[in-house]
Order: structure tokens, then sequence, then C-alpha cells
DNA sequence: AGCCAGGGTCTGC
DNA sequence: GCAGACCATGGC
């Protein structure tokens, strides 16, 4: 990777890094397309980033910042051509790995994390999105730019589901605020989940209400980049019973994560299922 | 109108 | 442990 100063600008040369598939296969919500770029609240901060080719741009961003932040938000510091090539073993893997070529696993802090995947239940992309915009314009901290943060627990902490009415996210406001309230008072964090194997750590999330398996391995896997955790969702199901009949290749155990995502991207997008 | 969406809870066996 | 009803909302 050779980082480059671009009169403001920071200019990225990376391999095997797709922005578009990235911030498209349904691990983040908070980035759309503008034209040539993308934009994005992230980390407290309104980017814009545009990609051509091997080379990607983080506009009005120092290398400093970028080596600082950003290229680990992105996870462009690990080796995905080593994963590839452990997952390309399997020649159904193959498929779905070379079509999703270019997706990284962001990562995300995990109290976003955690909450989006909460609102995504029984949801789809679109309207994931959607009230997520709300919520952050409703107690989301306002940013340079024309941005909202996303909002602190210990803001929620002191709601009630009832203040939640304009989000119309349904059933899902009381787990937003029972999951703010536990990482307020520190019952749930990225420390004491850090510290537990990866069954011990989705048991602790599951304590919170509406988190059960699924939003649990989303929470692990996007918000604290535990690549083993496998999220299965109705679309990895179809996918697992059709591709992966005998279950997932044990090459890609140490990944499932990663494998997890290729194949999500692929059923989803390929027309696997609409053709 | 009915089905589906990056599911989970609660109840009843 | 497991099936089935139910849960808000909006797009198709």
């Amino acid at each position: 990777m050779t980082i480059e100063l671009l009169n403001g600008d920071t200019a990225v040369q990376v391999s095997d890094f797709s922005l578009e598939k990235t911030l498209e296969c349904g691990q983040c919500f908070r980035f759309c397309r503008d034209g040539e770029r993308w934009r994005g609240t992230a980390l407290g901060r309104v980017i814009e980033l545009s990609q051509r080719a091997d080379t990607v741009v983080f506009h009005g961003i120092l290398p400093g910042e970028f080596s600082a932040v950003w290229a680990d938000y992105f996870d462009l510091n690990t080796d995905y051509g080593a994963v590839n090539e452990a997952l390309c073993a399997d020649p159904t893997l193959r498929r779905a790995c070379e079509y999703g070529r270019g997706i990284r696993i962001m990562r995300q802090p995990l109290w976003e994390t955690l909450c989006s995947f909460i609102i995504s239940q029984n949801n789809n992309i679109p309207r994931i999105r959607g009230i997520i915009e709300r919520f952050c314009r409703a107690f989301g901290q306002p940013l340079e730019g024309g941005g909202y943060d996303f909002p602190r627990p210990e803001r929620l902490a002191e709601c009630d589901a009832c203040d939640l009415g304009e989000l119309r996210c349904g059933f899902r406001d009381r787990y937003i605020i029972d999951a703010a309230r536990k990482f307020a008072c520190g019952g749930v964090s990225a420390e004491k989940l850090g510290a537990l194997d990866l069954d011990g750590a989705r048991k602790l999330l599951m304590t919170i209400k509406g988190v059960g398996p699924k939003v649990a391995d989303c929470a692990l896997l996007f918000g604290l980049h535990r690549t083993e955790a496998f999220p299965a969702d109705v679309w990895i199901k179809r996918a697992m019973e059709r591709l992966f009949p005998g279950g997932l290749p044990e090459c890609a155990r140490p990944y499932a994560g990663i494998a997890q995502q290729y194949i999500f991207h692929y059923a989803r997008t390929s027309g696997l299922f609409s053709e």
C-alpha cells in the first residue's frame, strides 16, 4: 500500500479493495454514493471517498489521519490476498470469493454496529438506512459538513421507548433502549467481550433484549472484527442450502466471517436466486 | 391483498 | 429443544 499527499487529499494505492463493494455489501448503513464520490459519516466525522482502479482518494484527509484512523477503519492493513488464497481451496467458495473480491470487513465501532443490527432485524436494507438516518438526526451530535454523529448510548439511556416514535422503527424501539442502558452502565462493553471466547461473548450480547444469535454475530464480526463469527440471515441460510449442503468448507474456518460476507454478496447480487 | 425484509420473543408441547 | 404465532413498517 502506497500513500501519497495530493493537494490536501490522500491518495492510496491498494489491491483487493473495492470501495463500492465494501460500502454496499450490507455491513454498514451510513454511506451513500454522490456522483463519483461516496459520502458517509463515521467515527464522528463526515468523509468523502472516491476510487479509480486501484487508487482510492480520501478527500480532505491528510496522510497522517489516514494512517492513524482510516486505514484501519477500512481494514486496509490486513492481507486479503492471503485470506482469499485460503478460501479458494474450495471451488464453490472460489466463485463467491472472486465475485466479491475487494470486500473488506470494516472495523466499525461496537455500539454503532450492534444498534444498527438490532434495527436490521426482520427488515430490509433501504429501510434500515432510513431508520438509522432519522435516529442520528434525532439523537446524534451535529457535525461539520452537515451530518449527525451516531447517538451515544448515554444519550439514549435516559430515554423511553416512546421517545423513539418518530423513527418509525416498530417493535425495535425497546430493544434499542435496553441495549443503550446496558452499554451506558458498562454491563456490556468491548473490553468485556474482548476478554471472552466467541461463545461467551455471544451469550453476553444475547442478554440484551432483541439480540439473538444473528445480531450478536454481526456485532462480533463487524463491531469487534471476530472473523470466526458467521452471521446467518435468510440469504445466508438459502445460500448455504444451495451451495454448501454439507456445511462451510474446512478451509474457511478461521475466516468464516469473511467467507460469509462473500457468500452474502454473491447470493444477493449475482442473480443466484432470481434467474 | 399478501409476501418479504441481514430476527427475536414468548408460549406451548 | 423445537415449532408456531406474533411483532411494526414499507416496498413491491
